[in-house]
DNA sequence: CCGTAAGCACACAGAGCGGTGTACATAACA
DNA sequence: TGTTATGTACACCGCTCTGTGTGCTTACGG
């Protein structure tokens, strides 16, 4: 609020219509789904004309795409920067999700949109293939016997307790977590938990992928 | 087709037009998703007209939880009564499922409607919850230290191999097997597989619930 | 033989959708 | 001052969706 808010029929109302209508489909979408929230409704919510809305995007679906790609994770992001944690601990930290996570967005929208060639659906699956080998990374950081398997099988657990709390309605993380621990321990051949500042690079996979395969 | 198929406007074409709805909703629902098959397309692939449709359903919702209600997994019914694999066998083999399984039409279901109040999601919970109580029936009887909470790890298991193989378009099952096989080794005491025919009854669960809470 | 039940064909209503066209208003810059 | 970029307000198009209304056809049963 510091030169923004010009005014009723002000030039920029809050610095840039592209980013109000993000962060309306970054709530909206989680709360309504995709396919459920109109762009009438969207662009009501941002304060934006809906033929701005469409000088900026063109089209829903590549609105759909760039609401996929600023959502920044807080999971993802989060925890596999945190140096003071050891490997181990950075791998069972990734299901410590806070409690007001509805569900994760890139299952949401490869079931909403429900066509694997959609620019969000490539997207989702981009994201979570990295997801993997970032944990993959972890685990091998972490001493794991075979990091590449421990990564894509802790990765399936977060799907699991992911799409188990959306059909629930009840938390699955705890449940997820647990099993996570039984399979770090045992890959880890009991020993070797790295020190938390010996960072030696992870492998090199990007924290965010760009390209569609 | 014993005394079926009258003719091109006999009164019954196919033994109820009630069964040929729900018979075009397993196909066309699964492949193409709920929200994203209409009312008419699915009245003519079930050679019905869309009023005979709506006196026998009154209305789509409805229709879809008949649809999920009347989902007759393979998994489920089919792995549960083997009565000539071991219960630890039963528990591993509800990991092999016919590759040519889209997605779980509960967790579709849920997400697409992304009501939790709607029928079908209600019935997709219970339906969840039945199947990790039968695996915990099944863990208890295969002698594991804590059958429910194993129950619990197989069932988010399933649910997690089913969420990712839709979202990376790749079979994650084997993967989910996988730690199944770490989960159940670790659970169960080293000893006491029990006989295959020693089917002692299970706790009770029902195969299929029915209200919903 | 006639009534009733079941179904069909078809048009239509009402709403929401994604997306566009048009005319106008404002602010920055030349 | 005038031009241009950016945005607004609002009507509108074509389409699809769920759901009905209406009238006709067929088969079975008393």
């Amino acid at each position: 609020m510091t030169e923004l808010e010009k005014g009723p029929q002000g030039r920029r109302r809050g610095r840039g219509a592209r980013e109000r209508i993000l962060s309306a489909s970054q709530q909206l979408f989680r709360e309504q789904g995709i396919n459920r929230t109109g762009m009438d409704q969207l662009c009501a919510a941002a304060q934006v004309s809906k033929r701005t809305a469409y000088q900026h995007f063109t089209g829903k679906d590549e609105l759909v795409a760039e609401y996929l790609r600023r959502f920044d994770p807080s999971v993802l992001s989060g925890v596999f920067d945190r140096t003071d944690l050891t490997p181990r601990e950075r791998l069972l930290a990734a299901f410590d999700i806070p409690p007001a996570t509805p569900l994760c967005p890139y299952i949401g929208a490869a079931v909403e949109l429900h066509d694997p060639q959609h620019p969000a659906s490539q997207y989702a699956r981009d994201y979570k293939k990295a997801v993997a080998a970032r944990l993959a990374d972890t685990a091998r950081e972490a001493g794991a016997a075979e990091p590449e398997q421990l990564g894509e099988q802790l990765a399936l657990l977060i799907d699991g307790a992911a799409a188990r709390t959306r059909v629930l309605n009840a938390d699955a993380f705890p449940t997820a977590a647990a099993i996570a621990a039984v399979l770090i321990d045992n890959a880890i051949p009991a020993s070797s938990p790295r020190q938390p500042s010996d960072d030696r690079g992870t492998t090199g996979s990007a924290p965010v992928p760009v390209g569609g395969e």
